[in-house]
DNA sequence: GATGAATGAGGTTTCATTCAT
DNA sequence: GATGAATGAAACCTCATTCAT
């Protein structure tokens, strides 16, 4: 017999703590393999392992989950570069590196980038999303980078027009890259080597920016 | 402009003729703007101004209007642009000049380019749209743009390694220039200029490609 | 042959005329037997003997439905109240025992009360329905008879202290009536006598406001 | 005022024998308020501060937690009647007196007056509950009321042809009190002044009945 | 050809009830 | 005893498709 105080953890209060998890796992699965309108909550249900009803003590309703997917999966990641941009003590051009390869490593190179595309295509159909979208992710995520090329301008390490066009110029790219790797099922076009891109376009913008 | 089906057709008989034209039409502006899935058939006979029962006179079900609405807005394109190349006496760069603004000015530049997008995002929930869209449109396109670049190598006009790689790096930006198009609802990026950015990617290729 | 132009109304046509009526009395039947909440849509229709869609393509709801349910069988006959008060000659203790026996003839006496007791019992949890009630009915009705009473007074053939007031005691026994009728499923007291109690229900009420 | 049920019961111990009563006393409020089918037990079981889990520790289900409200606020009610009418010494008016005001103190003036208005709306939709409510509330209290009235004839001190009708009159307007109390939500009519209706209604039905 | 009434499968959401801890 | 996570039947509503006229 093993001390039963505390070390313990009963196996199904793991599981209950890990519901969110696996139930936001299965909808950006689902979500991103399928659009939002196409994807049913049973399903989505059936492969995070639980019943329809489940999924329903941990989210409102379809958009309250999709809101969450986006949240966990990409508002994280933005609210993360926050952070990283309010700490930096470095040079600004290294900032703006560390940046951009973040985004690719936690939502440009990962299922996440599927919301993107989803967005998109379904925004149209789903007002309230696409105020949320707009809200929590380009209005924040355009914010970091403008951020950025502030620190960099008022450090003397950039030198740059106009902070909002920049930030316009840096996007751009970026989701070209996003939409590349989901838009090729029926394309059928080779894929793109994203790291050297990145690499490739990093160089080019800080080439055109640095100030010496 | 299209050329009249036949001379002597009476006016209302134009006026029956026309209902495919008009149903088309209505397809085609729904499916662009809320995408296969959410587009009902009933709002496009409403737009179009007939009944429901009427539409299926001419579609037998869903997936066939739009196959209809493919066929019209694109593979009729390529199918002109097969036509050009085939008759094609001049001079080769003058040829791709010629596909790429004919493909702007029928396709890219048109509503017809929402149907891309549309098929970005949904062709994983309809295999059958999938495999028509591709064996229709893709395989298709490919080939015209090919064909172009053989007859150049042929003729001498063009330099070029390899057949498939040099067609894919031609259609990318194309489809770039269209998602771009598309795809900034809630990106809310400024708007490109797409006259010169095809302008410029012309001259960049053929710049690349040219023989001397 | 039968000459087809005009005289035959095809079988089809009749029933499609006939179907918002067949689907009000179905749907009147149920929510009166069962309440608005427990009222299915699918049952209504079946009653009816149709399908769960079509009733959608005359109700867009299940709200609406009900709604549809009080116009026909109560809105109406509180128009007609209207119009009767609206063009009567006579003299106002004929015209106050016409309306009272009308709507004991149209709704009191019919199964439209239990649409009555239907609201008393539901209306906390459908604010929409209760305002809807209230707005079409309580007030419409309330209105119809101070109108008569307003009238009498005028002519100097009632007398009566408050016109708001007198509407109430004219309206409180009226519901008394209609209730007993519906709620004695449970308490098992025998009928009251409807016609009587009207009788003398009107010969008080005159007996009591007349001038003389 | 009730008696604690033993005289050494710890503080917690009686903490615990309240559960049942905090649950009776949320479930009549939610009843009351929403009607039963319209009340969901995980706000029963939330307003009484308990998880929905501890609720089916005390009922069975919803029918039982139903049941035991009515014997709580009703059935009780009619059983100290009935031992009050057992062990009445006085006259018989008097006691004809005591029930009719006993019922409107205990009952008729108490929330538990909207278990009468909610059994009237949907004992329809669940038979089981009017079976019960029929039995235990109708039965019974008919039978006090009979009793009393057989007690006065049997004592020479009341003069009724016929015990089943007289009792019925007397318990007609007791309960059209009643619901003029709970159905006046969307009637909109004044309050009734309750406590000199019960007096002229026993002082008119005395005079009728009363020997002498 | 043209109509539009009718259908019914399928999706989202709710909630009484169970049961492992 | 107490908890609250989990279940799944059932209800509302939509819409592609059919078919009698």
């Amino acid at each position: 017999m093993v001390a039963p105080t505390g070390a313990k953890a009963p196996r199904w209060e793991r599981r209950k703590d890990a519901r969110p998890q696996e139930l936001l796992a299965a909808a950006l699965d689902l979500f991103v393999e399928r659009g939002f309108a196409a994807t049913r909550l049973e399903d989505v249900a059936r492969r995070a392992g639980v019943s329809k009803g489940t999924l329903y003590l941990y989210y409102a309703n379809k958009e309250e989950l999709f809101k969450a997917v986006v949240r966990d999966s990409i508002v994280t990641a933005i609210g993360d570069a926050e952070d990283v941009v309010a700490g930096y003590e470095g040079e600004s051009g290294e900032l703006l590196r560390a940046i951009l390869f973040g985004w690719w490593e936690r939502v440009g190179g990962t299922k996440a980038s599927g919301i993107v595309k989803l967005v998109m295509a379904e925004a149209n159909n789903f007002p309230d999303l696409a105020a949320f979208y707009r809200k929590e992710v380009i209005v924040r995520g355009t914010r970091v980078l403008s951020s950025v090329l502030e620190r960099g301008v008022a450090r003397k390490e950039f030198r740059v027009a106009d902070i909002e066009t920049s930030t316009q110029v840096l996007i751009a790219p970026m989701l070209m890259l996003t939409l590349w790797k989901h838009s090729c099922g029926p394309c059928d076009q080779g894929d793109v080597d994203a790291e050297r891109f990145l690499s490739n376009f990093a160089a080019m913008v800080l080439g055109g920016i640095q100030a010496d």
